[in-house]
DNA sequence: TCTCTTTCTTAAACTACTTTAAGTTTTTTG
DNA sequence: CAAAAAACTTAAAGTAGTTTAAGAAAGAGA
């Protein structure tokens, strides 16, 4: 049940086996259907989700009534929308399963209980964090420095498999263009 | 001389004072003229910077000969390449002192050496970096929703100093338009 | 204070992408 | 398995931005 997250854990820090058993006393399972929502706008966020089994997406709905896609979250990702979850206001965000799929569940009062009794943890998620708020650094370069096209044929070189696996309504919105234009650039070459 | 640092570390976490101590002694001041480098691509980054006073850009250089501003760093932010400095590989970022300034540096081995002696200091990480991360997908969210112009006109209304403060150019590069796009903006009406 | 360098401005021609609208295909559900 | 809903496609007209080029203004070192 909770071997993929323990894993994912001891990539970073070691874990002693009472402290795995904690984790599992605090960290909670959950099947998520497809489309079924974690998160909705104007809720209160309550948890951070790791990714065991499936793909979700956090999106907002704009001022103009469309779905922007901020992230996607697959297999050994940690999801949830972070500033609403630590400032306890309501959320703008949604995160809904993209394709039925798998959860380790971390609650926030859990969260503190965990980082209380073992501070590896805070390690464990300063280290994931490091590498999100990169990425993102590096998506930015993306965005401003290559054309949708350039930046769709890269997605399709470095995650082929990515791209079969999300509709592609979603894949245009997460690139920032719009679903009509990406199925242009699908059919000049595929 | 390390009081905003430690003003800031105890936002987030308690310091008792043999800490505040080490700390003292494991970081290190120093002044940096403007437009001198603290990390240059091709380099390896040794070291996390904590702007005491002054502002830096992190950018760097596009195929296409171009800058790109990819963050600023100002008073009480940390500015590095989190990515090169976790990996070890030559940076491909630049890390200039937009104007006279003063960093806190924290060296790789100081890092190690400070967070074994202060977990604390991992918690403190921790929450910068939950904050740093939701800030570039709430800037995600902006670049995709809305124009140049309208991103111009927010960052004039919530940061009026900033805009004033670094050049034009390089506001331009980090919203993503060119200099002689924003320029005209800044015609239209001020 | 003068010169050199850096930064900012203006404007015309161009392009990557959006918008709108309608039709087609695929997937889901009772 | 049929009907409805969701996802994808095509194409024409429109726009937010870029590119290029040149000149003007401001800043900084000697």
């Amino acid at each position: 049940m909770f071997s993929s997250i323990l894993a994912h854990i001891r990539r970073f820090v070691p874990l002693n086996s009472e402290e795995e058993a904690l984790l599992a006393s605090l960290l909670e399972v959950r099947e998520v259907k497809k489309k079924e929502h974690l998160l909705q706008a104007g809720e209160i966020c309550k948890a951070n989700y790791f990714v065991a089994k499936g793909c979700f997406r956090l999106y907002l709905i704009t001022d103009k009534g469309a779905e922007q896609v901020i992230q996607f979250g697959i297999e050994d990702w940690w999801i949830t929308d972070y500033a609403g979850l630590k400032s306890g206001k309501p959320s703008g965000f949604y995160v809904q399963a993209v394709e039925p799929s798998t959860v380790v569940v971390l609650n926030k009062e859990a969260e503190e209980e965990l980082f209380d009794k073992i501070p590896q943890l805070e390690r464990y998620f300063r280290q994931v964090l490091e590498r999100a708020y990169s990425a993102q650094l590096t998506r930015i370069h993306y965005i401003f420095n290559m054309t949708g096209e350039e930046q769709y044929k890269l997605m399709n070189k470095h995650y082929p498999e990515f791209v079969q696996r999300v509709p592609q309504y979603m894949l245009a919105s997460f690139l920032g263009i719009t679903p009509e234009f990406l199925s242009m650039l699908r059919a000049k070459k595929d």
